[in-house]
DNA sequence: ACACAATTTGCAAGCGTTTACCTTGTTATT
DNA sequence: AATAACAAGGTAAACGCTTGCAAATTGTGT
């Protein structure tokens, strides 16, 4: 036997009144008066009725769900922009849908594609950049769309995250304070303006007011892994550097790896700065010093501001820095 | 000027055929002439026209998205096994709704509604255990759904994991074997089965073989967190254990930690063996020795099964079990 | 008791697809 | 030449809801 499931039909019928009811008592419209609210409320629940959501959103063309497009959710910086998304997304009662993309691969028209036909209300966006051709089909979609820990570098699409050329400044100060002069960069690919771009121009920034000539040989590129990070470090130790900052944290560990493997002291003979603060931090050995990004808050206000956006309502930045901080630990004096 | 959507109308009349005719081709009807099937293909590139999701939805009562319940995607675990989920769900074309769970909040019956309201043609479950109510609700909509890493007590529901009890009996006889009489194991909540049930058993088991009395005293319950474990290790330090079994990486990297801090030798005077093998175990030092769950191939025959169950095929075994391995690296000899 | 306003409700037209069932034109069969 | 069989395409009825508008009901002031 076919358990027939119950819809607004059955709920009408079963409570004297037309489905228009129904539905406006569903949806909180005052027009209501409360005895039959109430009635219908018992009845909705009596039979246990569960509206229909991809009706409703056929009818209304909301459908309350957005989509979230990272590179890796196995990877802690973007797992922690999820949370922060995911916990605001779901106070404003959204869903998500989560679609990783293989930014290798070049099917971002597709991911895209597919979410804009799924009705989304909203996109966030975690990848690199945002492609021309991307812009484009979301341009004439009218979907709203913020970046999340991530740059337009011409700030047309309001984005959220941190001040990485300050954040880098900083750090790299704090490396030649401590008086070393040839301090590696060691990033992902520079062709992601956040390394190649915003965070390389504050080291170079911090070279500069300390009259140290830029080298780019003490400048590493590299995979997000632990492997490549202890594939790395002879190049780096060789490279004559006795310091580095490098960009994210599973990087840093296998270079600090590679370093205590060979003997290398650190922070003593080598020190390290990291920038993300994951967990990682915490258990390797020596800790990691870091900076912290404020993950969690990049994505809820990242998504915060999509709602407001969705909603039509007025922004007043389109593009959010949040503060940094400083996490001194042991990889560096 | 608002911009009109394109609808299957438009492009049946740029074409010049019905709209049936379009849908036969975007669903890859065999009944349309190749030469139709070419000339409507044209006009959906060129007037860019995207099947909405939401209305094939409800003609269609297939929303080809499945929801994922998880309790916290910042815990590589979880996010392991959501990466493999992820993957093959793309392959197959599904969508994912991803919700996690504060399990402490008790919103289970809230969450699984919202997502049956979406119309999700299946579920995977990632929580601690599915309780009789969420399966009641689940019963009464058909839809499908099966546990990754994770054990329904009664295997009624379809699941997909390692054999927890026997990879546990295994470390912990290895335990023995160094020669260990009194081993702490640390778990989590013990009322997570899981751990309260088929790990704790393994562990028992070993004892048993060994001739080795259980005591309760060598019993410990911790959050996973690297705070708990570095909290915790006093308490397992002072009840004469000499070597442990940890259920969950950040608990034994925090007791490592501590461990370290009070100068005991890991692993000449303590013996660590963790479980999930993330890259935790690789980066901490001493680099910790684990049993190896296949996470991602958990994740990913989960939602192969799933895509059976929806397509109703014959399924051969409602709960499979994945073969695990034990990688021994430092913090054990 | 009456006119008028406000409050509640119902009606029915969408929303953009899929799909069962028909119609038409072709080809093969005898 | 007549008929059967099939291929290709069209028609229109769902799918389960929202919502503008009209109708019915109730309340108010006089």
């Amino acid at each position: 036997m076919e358990k027939k499931v119950v819809t607004i039909y059955d709920v009408a019928e079963a409570a004297n009144v037309s489905m228009a009811t129904i539905s406006r008592v569903v949806n909180g419209n005052a027009n209501v008066k409360e005895e039959t609210r109430k009635r219908v409320l018992e009845v909705i629940d009596r039979l246990n009725y569960r509206p229909n959501a991809v009706a409703r959103g056929l009818a209304s063309k909301k459908s309350t769900t957005i989509g979230v497009i990272l590179p890796d959710i196995t990877d802690l910086y973007f797992a922690s922009l999820a949370k922060g998304i995911d916990d605001v997304a779901s106070m404003y009662k959204y869903n998500i849908i989560l679609t990783s993309l293989q930014e290798n691969i070049g099917d971002e028209e597709q991911i895209l594609n597919n979410l804009l036909s799924k009705q989304v209300d909203g996109l966030i966006y975690m990848g690199k950049q945002l492609s021309k051709k991307l812009k484009r089909t979301l341009g004439s979609s009218k979907t709203p769309i913020v970046l999340a820990g991530s740059v337009d570098r011409n700030n047309e699409t309001a984005s959220v995250n941190i001040d990485f050329t300050d954040a880098v400044y900083n750090v790299v100060s704090q490396l030649i304070q401590n008086g070393h002069k040839k301090i590696a960069f060691v990033g992902g690919s520079l062709e992601n303006p956040i390394d190649g771009k915003y965070r390389l121009d504050g080291y170079k920034k911090a070279l500069k007011k300390a009259h140290i000539n830029f080298s780019s040989n003490l400048v590493f590129e590299a995979e997000y892994s632990v492997r490549a990070g202890e594939a790395i470090w002879d190049a780096v130790k060789n490279s004559g550097a006795t310091a580095a900052y490098v960009t994210e944290d599973l990087l840093a560990s296998g270079i600090l790896n590679s370093a205590m493997k060979s003997a290398t002291s650190i922070p003593d003979d080598f020190e390290i700065f990291t920038s993300n603060n994951t967990v990682l931090c915490e258990v390797t050995r020596p800790k990691l010093s870091s900076i912290e990004e404020p993950l969690y808050d990049i994505g809820a206000v990242a998504m915060r501001l999509l709602t407001k956006m969705m909603n039509q309502e007025q922004i007043d930045e389109n593009t959010v820095k949040l503060p940094y901080s400083i996490v001194k630990r042991e990889s560096t004096n």
